[in-house]
DNA sequence: ATCCCATGTGTACTAGCGTACACATGGATA
DNA sequence: TATCCATGTGTACGCTAGTACACATGGGAT
């Protein structure tokens, strides 16, 4: 018996459940299929995540962390000197950039909430993160404009198959800004 | 047997998938809770329609055009003299208004669109119908901005469970329009 | 050193799913 | 009127799902 005691078997799972729904979308996510992308038994998935919305809520919470460090990691975004809406934009350039499986997969889980209460708190940790993040650059109610016209854009882009335009983003947003 | 030759069968199994929708989400709709919800035998709704895409493909059409007359109806859009920012926003304050399962079902159709191909078309039907008829009042790259930032403001509300601030809404949207 | 219990494993059960198909029926067409 | 075929009906199959549970194991508390 191979892997008992794995320390990181939770971290495992959780790993796995993103790259099922970044192949096979939320409607693909069960315990069966995490547990054999993860290369561990069923019993395993049940047990450290009694419902799939534990799983998702985990998953959320992990995309929403690695994409608020691209976030902070646009340093440039902290700088009063920088042009926050060109920021923005180029942010937006960078989540669009060759593989949009990382992207679909966080929209998915926090476009989720709609129907799972569980994920709500943990998408609206995600909105009021990337909103507080900006309000040091701006005011509050900018701030939340600001994330609702990113999430609008990118949306579009998903959903209709639009392009991501980086200039017309840079200028509307300089818009809400004012 | 009772409604042999129902010329409105198709119809009212695209009303049934609807009211699914409304109570158990996109997750819960299959042929058989459509079947059942329209009171017609499984080999009606699989007759009608071979795939659940299709389903949600008409489903979704239907809920664009029912939204689109609430677009329509709202006469003052059209009307030069009007105050678009506020037309919009009291137009928002229409959809949350009362019972949201209405909106819920548009979202989450419109939302399935990320990882369901069949629906994209549709999906882009509805945001490009509604910027060219915003378009009317103003360029198009703001109609689109707008659309955008409607969307947003729509999901952070149902996504996060905030409530609808119409002055809010007028205010950002308000921006946008320069 | 002993024991407990968090963790890991394997399997079986029941329910619901899409699909397929054989057959029924009667409006439309010729 | 005779025929055809779009539409309607009922049932069965194979598959996957969540769940439950009995049992195994060994790290860490005592």
């Amino acid at each position: 018996m191979a892997r008992r005691y794995d320390p990181e078997r939770r971290q495992r799972i959780i790993d796995a459940a993103i790259r099922v729904v970044g192949e096979k979308g939320i409607a693909g996510l069960s315990h069966r299929s995490v547990a054999a992308e993860a290369d561990v038994p069923l019993g395993s998935t049940t047990y450290h995540f009694k419902t799939l919305d534990d799983l998702m809520v985990a998953a959320l919470r992990q995309a929403n962390e690695g994409y608020a460090r691209t976030v902070l990691a646009r340093g440039a975004l902290q700088d009063p000197e920088s042009d926050l809406a060109a920021e923005l934009a180029a942010l937006g350039s960078e989540w669009f950039a060759g593989d949009r499986t990382g992207l679909e997969v966080e929209y998915e889980l926090y476009l989720a909430a709609l129907r799972r209460p569980a994920l709500r708190p943990v998408a609206a940790e995600w909105a009021e993160g990337f909103a507080d993040c900006l309000a040091l650059r701006t005011d509050p109610v900018t701030a939340r404009a600001l994330v609702a016209l990113i999430d609008g854009i990118c949306l579009q882009v998903l959903l209709t198959g639009a392009p991501y335009d980086e200039e017309y983003t840079r200028e509307v947003l300089a818009r809400v800004i004012g």
